[in-house]
RNA sequence: GGGCGGUUAGCUCAGUUGGCUAGAGCGCGUGCUCGACACGCACGAGGUCAGAGGUUCAAGUCCUCUACCGCCCA
């Protein structure tokens, strides 16, 4: 006899030893040969997690998502590949390694040489791959493991060159001086989705500046104007004041100068549209906060840039790259003395210091307290400077010209962008249908973007990333040009203007390193910045399958199928995605986007380090084991923005507190719960003969959960096709639990012990059990696994003869998706055993009304009407079994006995007799009367609204007639008896 | 400022194209230690579906407005 499962379910070892079986076994490689006429491929890539930390609960439920749908198809027979890998997430994890450095050892990243410091980084890198890397394995996650990829490998590393150079040929790539996000504290710039908005309780400051010639308005002599600004430390690099043409000051004002105070600078007022026009009644907050007349500050501020270029205003950087104030940096006539007081300041001390100055000159009007939106570092958390500075730009509304043949030319409709833009390429397919967001509505988003994307600026001043391969040289050097016209294949190049003289920028294609070598010796300089970190992962999709090469994998697996993430990436990575998808490898990376919820706390804060209320998922599968946590994140997957996740505070052993959270015990209970079904259903296997199976010999109970199951896989299989998480494991849930365990287990208990029936039923459970096992298996791995490799021991072959054939699988991994079973639904029979449960409960209602013991066994009778008395009668050992009676006796008009309690259940009164309890009866009668006749109500005067009658669709007046019918039945019963217990 | 989501039982959430007396899990109450499971079994209590108005024979569901909570973008 083989040894049965352990009596307590142990999600530790059970978890250990299946994993120690999948990865022995490689189940989850897919291999580019297998797919063919019969076989799919199907492809998910993993949102690489950044290497800057561990995982959190919001990367639990990512992953188990992927890896419920990576799991479901590669049990539907797909060849399904689930690449896994990380991020170097540039920007993030270099800050993360300057921080703990700088407090470890004092020191900065100035202190050391690029490539030891980058080797700093890389440790970090390796420590923290480890970690996620092991983290997913725990949580059961089927990837691919020895693909592993990582952003910066060199797999990756070569496609991230080979599309640079790319994009650099096609003349995408080029050189602009532009306003950046530029971080003061980390020295670096941010893209526009990099700077998070907050909301900063700070002030309006009223500066007056003088005219340099007083001027007459309206009769009054006016020598100053007054501006308003939020930032006042600016003022410096002012090379004009602005005012709405229609202001009625305009035609006075307009040509005139101004002394700018503090620096002497004589600038103009000049006219321009943009400027907001005073009005304190104004629903406009910027209206009531305007004086009519803007500073100009093209140097340091987005909206006055673009007035500059409009009017052709000089620009003035007044600050160091670390937002001190200087005069290195473009500001060249800070003489006076005032001025120079506040070189070296930081630009918040500046900003008090100019104020103060302007108080003490009796030049500031007003200060005004003001709420406003002030962008900060996503990364540093300081306030952005808007900054002057050199860098790379992708184009992406450029039409491409040597695309035009493939995704055509002209605009997207409705828009500006070009179809062969980049831009284009990615909004086209979502536009087409071909790209799909689930949920829809999160289309909108990502179109949006599109439509109103701006060139994407690439470089970032970093030491950990890609470095951005192009050379430069200046061309004053006469051999510059020369140097690179033999070089034609393996490089471009571009000329471009700049402060120091026309240079000359060199791209040398993947694979060149002599080349790289050779011009290096020449005196060519590679440029020190880094790619953006979403460079490389919009490439995420083919590099991980070794583009540019055409490998098999890139042949079989790309394009993939579905991308499963978080909305706040949509922008920043899901479009990029799609559109280098298209331009390097010809096709979008994928066809589903789905988009879940974001993970909040009980109280529906985001969960964050500095809140302490984040949960990590290892803690989680310690306390409540890695299938119970997935199957509490799965199932409170609805397609709702956010899930809330109570948070508890738990003591480890070790005297550690840590989080977890209560939810989980949802998915251990019925971890619990499944492993002692099937540990029941195994005890009873013995012995089990497939061959001594007879259809015909099914009894009703049999018929009714192959029915239920039936409908079961039908609605899940439906449910994961439509990417329903909450959905299929409520339905698998409810199956399992109601119809399975407190029904069909507790029929099957006595047919074990009668040697007629047992083995028709024995093949029934092993077939039940085993094919629910598959149908959860995607949402819980690992006990599912457990239980069927101890399953395939103890009952090698679940088939039943003439209904289902076997389908067996050494592992349930790799197991066949249960088949569709149609000739197994049986609507009658369900129909029969919906009324026989409802018969079981009432008697267990009544039972529980008049306390009677649940181990005493009762007499009942039943009223009934014919047809239904038949099906009841047919049923009757189902109905003694689980509702306790020694007796049950089911006729039309049969008398009620005396001293017997009453149940109504649809058109029968079921008795429970020799219950003597007077009183209690004929409270529970009238209770009953009263509700039956509050329902009667309802339906009569439906009935009775003549429209009703007239509008409804037949079925429904039908359906309310038979109801009433029943009810008046119901309530002449409920009188009957209730009269007869009042005398 | 623009856009999106939410508000249903004490809590966390379901509720398809409008149609039986609005469901589940947890929690709560009562009773159960009968040979799978107390992480369990049985039964039960608990809801003016945020508010107002409208469409309709019929509204949790569709429309309008309001309030509050939250997210994304500028």
């Amino acid at each position: 006899m083989t040894e049965q499962l352990s009596k307590v379910y142990d999600s530790k070892t059970v978890e250990r030893q299946v994993n120690e079986l999948w990865l022995s076994k490689s189940y989850f490689h897919a291999e580019p040969s297998r797919p063919g006429q019969k076989r799919k491929a199907f492809t998910i890539v993993i949102p690489p997690p950044n290497v800057t930390a561990a995982l959190h609960l919001g990367h639990a439920l990512n992953n188990t998502l992927q890896d419920i749908l990576i799991r479901f198809r590669r049990m539907e027979q797909y060849e399904a590949l689930w690449m896994p890998g990380t991020d170097h997430a540039g920007i993030a994890t270099q800050t993360v390694v300057e921080k703990r450095i700088l407090a470890e050892e004092g020191k900065r990243r100035t202190d050391f040489p690029r490539e030891e410091f980058v080797k700093r980084i890389q440790a970090w890198k390796d420590e923290y791959e480890t970690t996620i890397l092991g983290q997913l394995k725990a949580m059961g996650c089927s990837c691919d493991w020895p693909r592993t990829r990582f952003t910066m490998d060199e797999v990756c590393a070569k496609a991230v060159r080979a599309a640079f150079f790319k994009l650099f040929k096609d003349g995408l790539i080029y050189r602009g001086k532009r306003l950046v996000n530029w971080d003061p504290a980390t020295q670096t710039v941010l893209a526009d989705d990099e700077v998070e908005h907050e909301t900063i309780q700070g002030f309006f400051w009223y500066l007056k500046y003088p005219l340099v010639e007083p001027v007459e308005i309206d009769g009054r002599q006016t020598e100053h104007i007054t501006v308003a600004t939020t930032r006042p430390e600016t003022m410096l690099g002012d090379t004009a004041v602005a005012m709405n043409p229609a202001d009625p000051r305009a035609k006075y004002l307009v040509g005139k100068m101004l002394r700018l105070p503090i620096v002497g600078r004589i600038i103009p007022i000049i006219a321009d549209e943009h400027v907001v026009l005073p009005n304190p009644q104004s629903e406009d907050e910027k209206a009531r906060f305007s004086t009519g007349f803007l500073k100009v500050t093209p140097a340091h501020d987005p909206d006055d840039w673009e007035i500059g270029k409009r009017h052709n205003l000089a620009v003035i950087n007044i600050m160091a790259p670390d937002g001190s104030i200087s005069d290195k940096y473009g500001w060249q006539d800070a003489a006076a003395p005032e001025a120079r007081n506040l070189l070296g300041m930081d630009r918040f001390e500046a900003r008090d210091a100019i104020v103060e100055w302007f108080r003490q000159e009796n030049l500031l009007e007003e200060v005004r307290d003001y709420a406003h939106e002030v962008g900060h570092s996503y990364r540093s958390h300081v306030p952005i400077e808007p900054y002057l500075s050199d860098q790379w730009y992708v184009s992406v509304k450029q039409p491409i010209p040597n695309l035009s043949q493939k995704f055509g030319q002209g605009l997207v409709e409705g828009t500006d962008v070009p179809v062969n833009s980049l831009a284009g390429l990615a909004l086209k397919p979502l536009l087409d249908g071909r790209l799909r967001f689930i949920p829809e509505r999160y289309a909108k988003t990502y179109q949006t973007w599109l439509e109103n994307l701006r060139d994407w600026p690439i470089s970032r001043q970093l030491w950990w990333g890609h470095r951005i391969p192009v050379w430069s040289k200046s061309v004053r050097d006469t051999d510059t040009i020369r140097e690179l016209s033999n070089l034609s294949e393996r490089v471009h190049s571009i000329t471009v203007d700049t402060d120091e003289g026309q240079v000359a920028f060199a791209c040398v294609a993947p694979g060149n390193e002599d080349v790289e070598k050779s011009l290096e010796a020449r005196g060519w300089k590679r440029d020190s910045d880094v790619l953006d970190t979403w460079f490389s992962s919009a490439l995420w999709p083919f590099s991980t399958l070794g583009w540019p090469e055409e490998t098999p994998a890139l042949r079989t697996f790309y394009p993939g199928d579905v991308l499963c993430t978080a909305r706040e990436i949509i922008t920043l990575w899901v479009s990029r995605m799609v559109m280098m998808g298209q331009y390097c490898a010809g096709d979008i990376p994928f066809r589903d986007v789905y988009i879940h919820a974001m993970i909040q706390d009980g109280e529906g804060r985001k969960m964050s380090k500095s809140l302490g209320n984040g949960i990590d998922p290892l803690i989680a599968i310690d306390s409540h084991g890695a299938d119970a946590m997935r199957f509490t994140l799965a199932t409170m997957t609805t397609d709702t923005q956010d899930i809330r996740m109570p948070v508890a505070a738990m003591t480890l052993p070790d005297g550690r507190t840590v989080n977890t959270s209560p939810k989980f015990d949802v998915g251990r209970n019925f971890c619990n719960k499944l492993w002692n079904a099937s540990r029941f259903a195994m005890m009873n296997l013995e012995g089990l003969d497939p061959a001594g199976f007879d259809a015909a010999k099914l009894d009703i109970s049999d018929r009714w959960i192959l029915s239920r199951l039936a409908a079961t896989r039908d609605e899940v299989t439906n449910s994961l096709n439509a990417f329903k998480f909450s959905e299929p494991l409520g339905q698998l849930y409810h199956f399992f639990w109601n119809d399975f365990c407190d029904w069909y287990l507790e029929w099957v208990k006595s047919r074990m012990r009668d040697d007629q029936s047992k083995a028709v039923a024995q093949n029934v459970l092993a077939f039940v059990l085993d094919s629910t096992l598959r149908l959860l298996h995607p949402f819980i791995p690992f006990i599912t696994e457990g239980i069927y490799q101890k399953l395939n021991e103890m009952a090698p072959v679940r088939e039943l003869k003439g209904i289902a054939a076997a389908d067996r699988a050494e592992a349930i991994t790799v197991a066949p998706w249960p088949a569709g079973t149609r000739p197994m639904r049986d609507p009658a029979v369900e129909e029969q055993i919906r009324l026989v449960q409802e018969i079981v409960r009432a008697i267990r209602d009544l039972r529980s009304q008049y306390n009677l013991a649940p181990s005493e066994k009762l007499t009942a009778s039943i009223n009934a009407p014919k047809a239904m008395g038949d099906a009841l009668s047919a049923n009757n050992g189902l109905i003694c079994q689980l509702a306790g009676l020694s007796e049950l006796q089911t006729a039309e008009n049969l008398p009620k006995p005396n001293n017997a309690a009453t149940a109504l259940v649809e058109g029968a009164q079921v008795y429970v007799h020799n219950v003597i309890d007077p009183e209690a009866e004929r409270a529970r009668l009238e209770k009953h009367k009263q509700e039956i006749e509050q329902a009667k109500k309802a339906v009569e005067s439906k009935l009775a609204n003549a429209n009703f009658v007239a509008k409804a669709k037949p079925e429904v007046v039908a359906q309310a007639r038979e109801k009433l019918q029943q009810l008046q039945e119901q309530l002449k019963a409920v009188e009957g008896h209730w009269a007869e217990r009042k005398s």
